[in-house]
DNA sequence: CTTAGTGTCGTGTACGAACACGGAAAAAGT
DNA sequence: ACTTTTTCCGTGTTCGTACACGACACTAAG
């Protein structure tokens, strides 16, 4: 049995000198039809239009590309890394991907980096992004009312935009690329209520100190929550806010409670830091206790390794940075219809599928 | 703050030109050292080999397909799948997918089917391949010594080939997609480990009749019983081999087992037919059974929402089909190299994070 | 010394689309 | 009726690369 799929190329050759013919005129003409250059007459628009539309003809987007001189210039605007381990170092790995594969097509890409602690420096970097006026934006809109100021005067020009990590909802925006931290929260509830007995005791654990993602932690801690008020589990569950994670009084307290409180068989810890609760149950030595945490980073996975983290909760960073470029590519380049929301996967990683996900 | 990636595209544009006035050559002397066409001598060829070397000349491959009236011809064999909702028609997506993204540069595909319980229309589809005489092709080697011979032939004539699915140790493949299937056994393990309470029974399920894929069922096995040789968890396991699972004797026996056997607390199932077994459960009105078992598909999906079934662990047969193609894409028209080896994860999916994966 | 053969290399055209330029025809202004 | 403006359309060149064709020099055979 053989099957085939249509192949155009050979067909594509010589079509607009095809329908040149076909319409008796000039492939000038064709071509002014084709990209609405006005200029031609009513009656003979019709006709060749009909005429493409009869033949299917579609542009052969290597030869146009390489035809037009015009050059796309794409600007980035993400929060500056806080150390190389960081988690913002793993979109930018995505998004140079996305830069090797399209550079040909004359895509140019410009990367501008704001500090977390400072709105200033977003709104800096928003301007100079603004001077340059590139034909297309990825943001991570991380200072809620700065980025609407932005957004807005990109709106004015007409420059499309795509979020990574976090939505502004009824924006205009041209695609939303992320997670849904609420499912991962709730994932993350079904997976300790799986894995500890009955009747016992849950921690969640909320590290303020980094406010990477604010928004994100509050989604995926009401997530959490949500899975055990609606479901029938009977854990008891107690939450402990720990403004800095590296202080020694808030790390004793942390290890006072696991030592009194026996009855705690399951620590969700809403962000990526969950390596520091690992280390502490590591020099208590303790046991018996299922950890959750979030986020594929290399302190994670050496405790995730060593079975003292069970399950790290994924986004997946890399895909999301190249899924931004490629939908703004996409979409001004080939000009394609893209998804206006673009939610990737919440993967459950665990020592022994950890190698998969790299 | 900002950063740039550099960009080519502007000075590509005159490249040639410009080495061929370095060496004081003409073009069409660069031309033949790029496409090592001989007809050089060996100084000038050295001489504009540095000059390339040093400028860091990329060709560009959108004029390059343009002008290489060359088309690529590649060529899959596959199994036929056995229904519409049938696991082979997942990889097709994905070989679609690829299809339509780089048909622009010449490419195109041959589909052959065989039946995966006739080794001859393995070996008739084969021959047809052969006789087509591609650029390159895509197999699953389902029959292992009709594959053999048909690969023998392939590196006789220098075409590459690359695997999914299943793998065929020593062959000289261009690269392997497919899956650990024995890691995933072992994650289903520790996923049925965790979910239930110790000293529980957990009843391993084997659905013979589909053959699709016998080895990678027995390496899941494998798999699984190795995660609880080699830890120190307290759980009984019995095995069931049932061989016609649509058959009313082999439903009532499964039925009646779990009904007089209440210490089973899990299951787990070697292929995607766990469908079946959620459909018994239901009907029999059990609960506080775990269930996990492979494969996104419509049925399972049906089950893993009803929350009858609580694990589905899968490959990513969409992104399999998409990326045997793309690697031979990359391999004989980009000219990169390509990996290896290249497995797909293993996703865990539950009810929770379903959404996130289509 | 001529001629055929071989090894090197330069020139010209093509791939499919984009767009500038300028010419012809039609419409508007004087 | 003549000029000017506007509308419409054909021609020619270009993008960066591939390759056919033929030119030229050099060697070996006659």
């Amino acid at each position: 049995m053989t099957l085939k799929l249509r192949f155009i190329k050979a067909i594509n050759r010589t079509r607009i000198k095809d329908i040149a013919l076909k319409a008796n005129v000039s492939i000038g003409t064709v071509d002014r039809v084709i990209h609405k250059r006005g200029e031609v007459s009513e009656a003979t628009r019709d006709k060749i239009l009909a005429i493409i539309n009869e033949m299917e003809y579609q542009p052969n987007i290597l030869a146009s590309t390489l035809a037009s001189k015009k050059t796309f210039s794409f600007a980035l605007l993400f929060p500056e890394p806080i150390s190389s381990e960081s988690y913002w170092n793993k979109p930018m790995i995505g998004v140079r991907k996305a830069f090797q594969e399209i550079q040909q097509y004359g895509v140019n890409i410009n990367i501008h980096l704001f500090k977390q602690t400072d709105t200033k420096t977003f709104k800096r970097e928003a301007e100079l992004i603004l001077n340059n006026n590139p034909e297309g934006v990825v943001l991570a809109p991380f200072f809620s009312r700065e980025s609407k100021e932005f957004i807005a005067e990109l709106k004015k020009r007409d420059i499309p935009y795509v979020f990574i990590d976090s939505n502004i909802k009824d924006s205009d925006k041209l695609s939303y690329i992320g997670q849904d931290s609420f499912q991962s929260g709730t994932l993350a509830a079904k997976l300790l209520d799986y894995s500890i007995p009955e009747n016992a005791t849950i921690l969640v654990l909320q590290f303020a100190k980094e406010k990477d993602n604010m928004n994100h932690l509050v989604q995926r801690e009401k997530g959490f929550y949500e899975y055990f008020n609606s479901s029938s589990a009977k854990k008891e569950l107690i939450t402990l806010e720990i403004t800095d994670p590296t202080d020694i009084t808030c790390q004793t307290k942390i290890t006072d409670l696991l030592k009194s409180n026996a009855g705690i068989k399951g620590i969700f810890v809403t962000n990526s830091q969950v390596y520091l609760l690992a280390r502490l149950i590591e020099e208590a030595n303790l046991s018996g206790i299922r950890v959750i945490g979030h986020d594929l980073i290399n302190e994670n996975i050496h405790f995730l390794k060593k079975g003292i983290i069970d399950f790290l909760i994924c986004q997946r960073p890399e895909e999301q940075g190249y899924r931004s470029i490629i939908t703004l590519f996409e979409n001004l380049v080939l000009k394609k219809e893209v998804n206006n929301e673009n939610y990737t996967s919440i993967d459950i990683i665990t020592k022994e599928n950890l190698d998969y996900y790299k």
